[in-house]
DNA sequence: ACCGCCGGGTGCC
DNA sequence: ACCGCCGGGTGCC
């Protein structure tokens, strides 16, 4: 991966400078272990306990102590375990003998037996109350039916090794300070008898870690080079790389090797991590990460590999048109009299509300570009390769199915039998991504398929979605949103989508679900499919902790299960543990390929992009703008100044942002300005409601994408709190339940209660800025206007993106552009799917009468949107992260590009968007040094001397 | 469990 | 013998 803004979260204790006054850790143990309710399956106890409970700080990581334990009734229990084989202690406070019992079980969650009674009552008290997390390594197996002894080894934070310590004395237990061998994971297996010293010998510098971890995601193309053309359905024919991307995805999903450090040892098998073993074969990982970077054509390889490896490298049997290469029409699903109901310019797709009968309905087009060729309305339906649809039916390639016959099954695909894959029928594929790349999923399914292919897309979007189980198993591809899958799931009334048996899950900028908290993480782990796939250009995005997920998804056992994850891989390469970081290493590779725009395959560049260049054009305000803009930022400092007189930045954070705000909207439009509501007395309660929108609505509207202080995720449901500070609902509640009464902000330690948090109401609050009559220009316009006109004398056909973070702003924008009579388009976040894939697709179409501008919001779409019509790109206002204007070029400048690319970045002189260039310089030398800090507070210190510079105090 | 513990049977050497 | 000793029954939490 480009090693630019990366900020992996790895060890913050040796760079981040302390700040005592907001010292007040805002993170909480959200789970209430004492509260577990009822009758629980083994599974679910230790899916909850071993949940998000923190323990993945590195602060929490100190090695408090070690004691020999024993675990007693084995003979109960199925669950089996080896020497040297890692166990997970489980609280079991419903148990009704005991309730100090403390359950063990395997690595594959098995329970082996419980820790004897007397042991187990002081464990109980550590683990309730949080003191430490205990783990267990079984020295030497069972040698008896009933006991065995177990290492157990206390984790946890430095202030708790007295309590822990003190407790375990009181019951007569003596803590030592460790195992030989067994305190730390093994070596590959191979160091099962002490010996591993070694290991902890040296450990990784923060340096060697950070450039470790940049270089996981590179050069994973070794061995990755064989090609594999793409069936015939597929028109578009395929890059190198991405026929190397083909034949790589096909032969992980056919692989019979066993997942990564499992190995077969004399009639066992055997995972050299954790030391299981077991005598049936673990399950086969069926895919993987397709971690290209944007452009390289993820999309297209999905789409080749969905026609082209049906079940052991056979192509998934389509019907195609008698005689109709080129035109392209829709085939019913069962009923072949009923194609009359074919609108004429319908494409070859099958999608979007086919309804249980297979009957297309009249709207089927919604978001798709018509295909303008007539439609061919004959009846006779061959097999696209009847000799291979034959195979995949009957697993014997002499067998030829009689064409007519096998059009029959259309129906009823689901009968389709394994041939050999090791399938059960399934066929379908799930298309899982954000709303902002749906419209091109359909785009590229209608580009690269040829025409007279009848490839059934089903588009489970909208409120009209048909839920029926049987229509989508029947589908080739379902295509939905994370939203879609989430709602259905969270809706009790089971989603359909979870009752399907799919042939392959693909999940597109598959990132999105890092936060395992998240319902839609959970719906997406309940999908129940052979094969799996993530696409995405930045698989790790903060730290190692986002990886987990993706295991999670792929079922990579251990892996899937958080305590595994955690002990084998997160903590030890967080702590510098060398051998920690092979393992991760060799578990990425065997999984995942990664190029980026400067791989090389056989010495040459993977693609060869266009070049791309940064003008920065300095804007001279106007004297009457300057006077205006002087008086704003006078104003703004006295207030800002005093706040640090005081020392109350930080309770005035939001005013602070506010104020920044105003001055940047100045450097746009002097009509950009918002009423400014100050910090004087909060005045009744519905005043201070009023000002705490505002204040939120700035916040979130800023642009300087701020965070969650608790989960350090991007703010989903935001509130404010009575003191000003903004969290995601669900985290802060969260906060509230687990401390009473006594709650209080994590921020500024003000106290907080559930229903003084005020929601964000939504974009549409805002007073629109003057765009009738009464319109005037800026400076700024001005020299977008000049540029624009230029650029259209010597060039009608060049197209631009105009980028800027203010809404309002571009409303202003529009009305110069139609004045001049400029053509154009405009998306935001505010738009919805479809007047966006409309917009796009305008926007995309060269032909005469389409837009040649489209007014940009900064962060309108995902990574996935694709502008390459666009060559020119003005960047109205500069954004805090210098990484979101990158990725914002980048939607032009990609694969698919032909023009040299001219990025113009506008900057008032004399102005605060001056002093956000050189902050956003320093930031980039920072990521570019060593790791970011990820800490909430020293975010926030940073955040304070940004606010310095940029007010020049 | 080739243990520990319990409780019934038993009782000089 | 209100003991000791023996040997069978028994056994996670």
């Amino acid at each position: 991966m480009q090693s630019s803004n990366k900020s992996p979260n790895i060890n913050p204790r040796t760079a981040a400078p302390h700040n005592p006054s907001t010292s007040a850790s805002p993170r909480y143990a959200f789970i209430d272990f004492l509260d577990v309710g009822g009758t629980m399956t083994i599974s679910q106890e230790i899916a909850n306990l071993t949940e998000d409970s923190g323990q993945d700080l590195p602060e929490e990581n100190v090695q408090i102590g070690s004691i020999q334990g024993t675990v007693v009734g084995l003979r109960y229990y199925t669950g089996k375990v080896s020497r040297g084989e890692m166990v997970s202690l489980v609280r079991q406070p419903q148990n009704p003998y005991d309730q100090n019992a403390v359950m063990v079980t395997n690595v594959y969650g098995s329970q082996v037996g419980h820790i004897k009674k007397e042991l187990a009552a002081p464990m109980a008290y550590v683990m309730d109350n949080n003191l430490a997390r205990v783990e267990g390594v079984v020295p030497c197996g069972e040698t008896n039916k009933f006991s065995m002894p177990v290492n157990l080894t206390f984790w946890g934070k430095e202030e708790n090794r007295e309590a822990v310590h003190n407790q375990m004395r009181r019951h007569g237990f003596k803590l030592g300070t460790g195992f030989k061998g067994y305190t730390t994971q093994t070596s590959l297996g191979r160091d099962l008898l002490g010996l591993s010293s070694k290991m902890s010998a040296i450990p990784l510098t923060v340096e060697e870690l950070k450039n470790a971890f940049d270089r996981l995601f590179d050069d994973l193309m070794e061995d990755k080079t064989r090609e594999m053309e793409p069936a015939e359905a597929v028109c578009t024919s395929l890059l190198p790389h991405q026929k190397q991307a083909l034949s790589w995805m096909t032969s992980r999903e056919n692989s019979n090797d066993l997942p990564p450090f499992w190995e077969e040892k004399s009639g066992f098998y055997f995972n050299v991590l954790t030391n299981f073993a077991v005598k049936e074969r673990p399950e086969k990982v069926l895919g993987g990460i397709l971690a290209d970077d944007m452009g390289l054509g993820k999309t297209l390889t999905t789409i080749a590999l969905i026609v082209s490896n049906f079940h052991n490298g056979k192509p998934l049997p389509l019907e195609q048109c008698e005689g109709s290469s080129s035109s392209s029409r829709m085939k019913s699903t069962s009923k072949d009299h009923e194609e009359s109901y074919e609108p004429a310019s319908s494409s070859h797709l099958k999608r979007l509300h086919a309804d249980e009968e297979g009957v297309p309905q009249k709207k089927a087009k919604t978001t798709m570009k018509t295909a303008k060729k007539p439609a061919n309305t004959k009846k006779g339906v061959v097999l696209l390769d009847d000799v291979d649809f034959a195979a995949a039916l009957e697993c014997s390639s002499s067998q030829v199915v009689p064409a007519k016959k096998s059009a029959k099954k259309g129906s009823g695909t689901g009968k389709v039998p394994s041939g050999g894959g090791g399938g059960s029928g399934a066929r379908a594929t799930l298309i899982v991504c954000p709303l902002s790349v749906l419209s091109n999923w359909l785009d590229q399914f209608e580009q690269h398929i040829r025409a007279d292919v009848t490839l059934k897309v089903y588009l489970y979007y909208g409120a009209d979605r048909k839920r029926s189980v049987k229509l989508l198993s029947e589908q080739d591809v379902v295509l939905t949103t994370y939203n879609v899958l989430s709602s259905d799931f969270g809706n009790k009334a089971s989603s359909p989508l979870h009752k399907v048996n799919w042939l392959r899950v693909v999940l597109d900028e598959g990132h999105v679900i890092r936060n395992p908290n998240a319902l839609q993480s959970k719906a997406i782990l309940e999908l129940q499919s052979e094969r799996r796939w993530i696409l995405s250009g930045t698989p790790i995005q903060n730290s190692l902790k986002d990886l987990y997920m993706l295991m999670s998804f792929l079922k990579l056992k251990p892996f899937d299960v958080k305590e595994w994850w955690n002990r084998i891989i997160q903590r030890p390469v967080t702590m510098g543990d060398r051998v920690g970081l092979q393992n991760l290493q060799v578990l990425v590779k065997g999984i995942t390929l990664r190029r980026t725009k400067n791989s090389k395959v056989a010495g040459r560049m993977l693609v060869q992009l266009p070049e791309r260049r940064v003008f920065v054009q300095h804007v001279t305000l106007s004297e009457e703008e300057r006077e205006e803009y002087e008086q704003v930022r006078k104003e703004g400092r006295k207030i800002v100044g005093r706040y640090f007189e005081e020392g109350t930045i930080m309770t005035n954070y939001a005013d602070v942002l506010a104020i920044l705000v105003r001055l940047r909207q100045y450097c746009c439009h002097p009509s950009l300005l918002g009423k400014y509501t100050g910090a004087d007395d909060p005045g009744t309660p519905s005043e201070l409601r009023e000002r705490l929108i505002n204040k939120i609505t700035l916040v979130l509207n800023s642009g300087s994408d701020e965070e969650c202080a608790i989960c350090l995720d991007s703010l989903r449901q935001p509130v404010i709190t009575y003191c000003a500070h903004v969290y995601c609902r669900p985290c802060i509640c969260e906060v509230i339940r687990s401390e009473k009464e006594q709650a209080r902000c994590p921020l500024c330690r003000a106290q907080i209660k559930t229903k003084e948090l005020v929601e964000y109401p939504g974009e549409e609050m805002q007073a629109g800025a003057a765009t009738g009559e009464n319109w005037r220009s800026s400076s700024k316009v001005d020299a977008l206007m000049s540029n624009l006109l230029k650029l259209r004398n010597e060039d009608p056909t060049v197209k631009s993106l105009v980028v800027s973070q203010f809404t309002r702003f571009m409303d202003l924008i529009e009305v110069p552009l139609r004045e001049y009579g400029f053509s154009f388009t405009r998306l935001d976040g505010s738009m919805a799917q479809k007047t966006r894939a409309k917009a796009i697709q305008d926007f995309q179409d060269s032909s005469p009468g389409h837009p040649t501008i489209m007014l940009l919001s900064l962060k309108a779409g995902g990574v996935g949107l694709n502008l390459t019509a666009a060559s020119h790109v003005f960047m109205m206002d500069p954004a805090w992260n210098p990484a979101a204007e990158d990725q914002c070029f980048d939607r032009c400048h990609r694969l698919g590009q032909s023009r040299d690319v001219v990025i113009t970045k506008f900057i008032v002189k004399d102005s605060v968007e001056e002093n956000m260039v050189k902050i956003q310089k320093k930031k980039q030398e920072l990521v570019d040094k060593a790791f970011g800090v990820k800490k909430p507070q020293d975010l926030k210190q940073a955040r304070i001397e940004e606010i310095r510079a940029l007010m020049e105090i």
